[in-house]
DNA sequence: AAACGGCGGAACGCAACCGTTACGTCGTAG
DNA sequence: CTACGACGTAACGGTTGCGTTCCGCCGTTT
């Protein structure tokens, strides 16, 4: 039997190695090394790097967020851009997601596995917000939660992740605004 | 005297591997190899992996792109996005940008370059669009350019770069549409 | 008490790169 | 015609990581 503190000390090791030195330059023995453990107890568990991370990256992608249901739309979407701006802010998120993204691009396991775990979380918030939204009449029928999705998430990942540039106070106001406005045009 | 030709081909054989195997797994020998060139010229150039890079991509990057103005900001704003988009296509800037912006939360000098080079067209272009619109008053005076720029450009690169879903023929003028009234709505 | 199995540690042969050096070739400037 | 300098090739010693193997330790199970 594999011991289970074992393995939550190499899974740690992993995130931690991920954020700091990215999936390409992530090796087995610095691994080992971090999680205090031997090469042999990771092989033990899985056979390649790709596997290991796979494995564990998709085991935390996949915990489900709840959904927002404030009782309005502005409601929502204010304490949806909440929770994903904090998120994002986090470290770990903030340098391993982007790191995973850009392997995505070579290797179609790693693009797989990201694109299920990030597209299925995606459009069920999505469609669910827009659904709640568009039953309250808050948004006209024909509004499409697909450019909806992409009007709210790529700006903050755009801002976070990439630009980098922090989030002021009156911003997220601004932006919700500027979000419903948009949507309510999209029909 | 350093051979010009010699220069060209390390450049590209730079470019495509970094789009290969991205910034962390690119070795100078593999360069080397893919250019036709003896170590000894690349090395006679610059004295890291990282200058190189650095030199090169930012030279690229600071290539001016030439700024809309058809006359409205609908058209402008459609033109923008599809050069964006096009750009955003290509499997260099696809693979290359979100390659370099990941490593770039890891090496301060690899940010401030990128940041450089991204923020000064970023916000040229979104200076020169959004006040042009207020100009011809077709976006109230108050109208923020900061949030405008993540409004039009997040979308398009959470969707091209991250998302990696194809952008169909009715998906820019819907898209337009409701840039075009969130901007409205910020002011 | 004995057997089992996961553990860390150490070492294996192999491969890839690093950054540097020495050498011989070749085109061009003087 | 000569001298220079950029070039490719090859090799250097050193480092890092791979995936595997063997060992001895130790807690659990039986």
């Amino acid at each position: 039997m594999l011991r289970g503190d074992i393995t939550v000390a190499i899974r740690n090791a992993v995130m931690t190695e991920l954020a700091e030195v990215g999936y390409g330059r992530l090796s087995i023995e610095a691994v080992a090394r971090r999680a205090g453990v031997g090469k042999t107890a990771i092989y033990r568990r899985w056979s390649n790097k790709l596997e290991m991370v796979m494995e564990i990256v998709s085991e935390i992608a996949e915990r489900k967020v709840p959904l927002p249901d404030t009782g309005s739309f502005a409601g929502d979407l204010q304490l949806l851009l909440l929770i994903v701006s904090t998120a994002l802010r986090h470290r770990m998120a903030s340098q391993i997601i982007p790191d995973l993204m850009a392997e995505a691009a070579r290797n179609p396991q790693i693009a797989e596995t990201l694109q299920r775990a990030l597209r299925t979380h995606q459009t069920a918030v999505g469609e669910k917000l827009i659904g709640q939204a568009i039953t309250r009449g808050e948004l006209p029928r024909g509004t499409d939660p697909d450019v909806a999705v992409d009007m709210i998430l790529g700006p903050l990942y755009w801002r976070l992740a990439v630009a980098r540039q922090p989030i002021e106070e009156d911003y997220l106001e601004k932006f919700t605004a500027a979000v419903t406005a948009a949507l309510r045009a999209t029909a």
